[in-house]
Formats: structure tokens, C-alpha cells, sequence
DNA sequence: TTGCTATTGTTAGGCACCTAACTAGTTTGT
DNA sequence: ACAAACTAGTTAGGTGCCTAACAATAGCAA
């Protein structure tokens, strides 16, 4: 029954997850004459209202691996826009700060953020986004702790 | 102002996307073991209900891109699970079917989604989850209705 | 001081998503 | 009938996410 699958397959993806996909893809299509990435603008952003920031904080900031936060670091270094620098009170850790080119690009910058709530939920009354804000939020945290749970036995 | 920065943040990335990767990262839990990723285990689910299948109308019930679909099809014939056959009516494209191992493997798996909705909203009343769907599917309506509107002109 | 342990960042390899460009078939239009 | 336009799948290259294993540094303890 194709029919039936189709529904399960539904039910099961969720509006979560085509929400997430549709609101990135904006994101990314308002950020592609620029050719950065959706991590790669937070992390300008970061930066260019909070600087320095060393990496290990960053982890912390945008909830992502230290691997996939050194992928992209290392584009943006690539693309000439942020620098790193060790810290001199731990020569483990690496200071991130903004190039001139990476301070410049920022001023011409969109807000792709603003953009995409805008779009999202203009006129949508602000109860019942907040309610399924925390619908969302209560189902992470039931997913994350029935995760850790089952990771630690 | 960092503390401001975050808060900025947290209403960007909203609980869609939090809710999003904890439910991936769970759904990888649970079929790491079987070494298979959550397309994959779609695949696998759609095959076994309903065989064959050819790749153009997987991309469709997916919901993904052409290129994306083939490197999740080469992956289970590498693994052995799936088989690609040339339909004989039109030969460009490609009918999908399950070998043995790929029918074996299936009856042992989890069902992983049944599993994330249980622990996600076992216990939620009906009328919130609705209500959230809703907000998340017109909201995302609006988000895809905009990035076409835009990609046309 | 020496040695164990914890932390930071990188590298390697995998999955899932995308666009752009290519090949090989099919359809259509003249 | 044949060229043009379309379609199905692949390949190449990019982003963003993960885990596992490694190097270098830091800190602590005997």
C-alpha cells in the first residue's frame, strides 16, 4: 500500500524537520551571492558583536562539534575572513578574531535570520508560536535524555 | 553584549531545528548498530513495503534531490541491501528491489520512528501536537512560497 | 620531577543535503 | 526521419553534521 506508506513516512518526517530544511535553504540562498555557509554567517556574526572568542566557546554557543567547528573555521580562514591566533594563557586553545576583508564583508552583510522570521511568522499570533516553541522544546529534551540515558548504560 | 548575542541566537535557530537533530541523532543511535543512516533506513522502509520502485519516484516520496538519492542508493548496493535493475520500458531509468541480505536485515531492524514519536509525545495532548504541525507547516508553506517567488524573477 | 589525566584542536572517514555539469536514453516537432 | 528538447541517473565539489583517533598542551599528584 503505497498510500499508507506515504502517511507513515509523513507523520514520521514531520513539519519539524521540513521547517528546519526550508528555513536553511532560504538561508543559504540569501547567503549564496556572498558564498558563505549558514555556520559560517553565525559565526561572523558572533564575532562581529563579541570578539575574541576562542573556539572551545564557540562550540558551546552554537551546540556543534569541535571537528565540525574546525571545518569551518578552516573555510573561513580559507576565504580570508576570520584569523586565528593562540592564546597566550593556553597555548592549546586558538583565538578567533575578524580580517579587515571578514569586518568588511559583515557591514554589506544581509540579515538572513530576520528574513527568515519575517517570512515565516509575520501576522501569526505570538501565543501559538510560543506554544509550539514549547511543544518543540519539551520533545528535544525527552529525545536527549532518553538518548543519554541509553548511552551511559 | 554576549548574553545578548545568544538569546539573538536561540530565537534564530528556534527549537524546530533542536527538535530536528535530536530526533536524527537519536534515529542514528539506534541504527548505528546495523550501520545504516536514516535515508537509508527510509529506503529500505519504503522497498520492503512496496517493491519495486524506480529512483525518480523515491526522490519524489523523499523529497530529496536527484544527486542526493544516488549517493544513498550506492551506498546500499555497496552494502549489499538493494538492487539496481534497468527498467526494460525506458532505459534511463533505474528499478530498485531488495536482494536477500537487504529482506533479512529489515526483519530484524527497530522501528526507529515509532520509537521517537513514543518518546517525543507519548503523553502530549493531541490538540498542542496538531496545533504545532500546523504552525510549522504554514510557516514553512510561506518560507518555500518566498524562495520561489524570488528564484523566478 | 615525572607521569597520568584532562582538554583543545586537527584529521580521517561517514552520512545527508545541495547545485552544476555530464551521459545516455526518450519524446516531440517539423 | 532527424534534430532539438526533455528526463533519469551519475559525478564533482561544497556545506554541515557526526564519531574516533591523534598531537600538543596543561594540570595535578605522588
Amino acid at each position: 500500500m503505497p498510500n499508507n506508506s506515504n502517511l507513515d513516512l509523513e507523520a514520521a518526517e514531520s513539519w519539524a524537520k521540513k521547517y528546519f530544511l526550508a528555513s536553511r535553504a532560504l538561508m543559504e540562498f540569501v547567503l549564496r551571492p556572498y558564498d558563505l555557509g549558514t555556520t559560517q554567517w553565525y559565526v561572523l556574526y558572533l564575532l562581529a558583536h563579541d570578539e575574541p572568542i576562542n573556539q572551545r566557546e564557540l562550540t558551546r554557543t552554537l551546540e556543534i562539534e569541535r571537528a565540525t567547528l574546525s571545518a569551518v573555521i578552516s573555510a573561513l580562514v580559507r576565504k580570508g575572513l576570520v584569523e586565528q591566533i593562540s592564546d597566550p594563557h593556553d597555548q592549546r586553545q586558538k583565538l578567533l578574531q575578524l580580517t579587515i576583508a571578514g569586518r568588511n564583508l559583515w557591514a554589506t552583510l544581509p540579515d538572513p535570520i530576520g528574513l527568515i522570521t519575517a517570512v515565516a511568522f509575520d501576522g501569526v499570533d505570538d501565543t501559538e508560536i510560543a506554544l509550539a516553541n514549547r511543544v518543540l522544546r519539551d520533545a528535544t529534551q525527552r529525545l536527549n535524555n532518553y538518548k543519554n540515558e541509553r548511552k551511559s548504560i
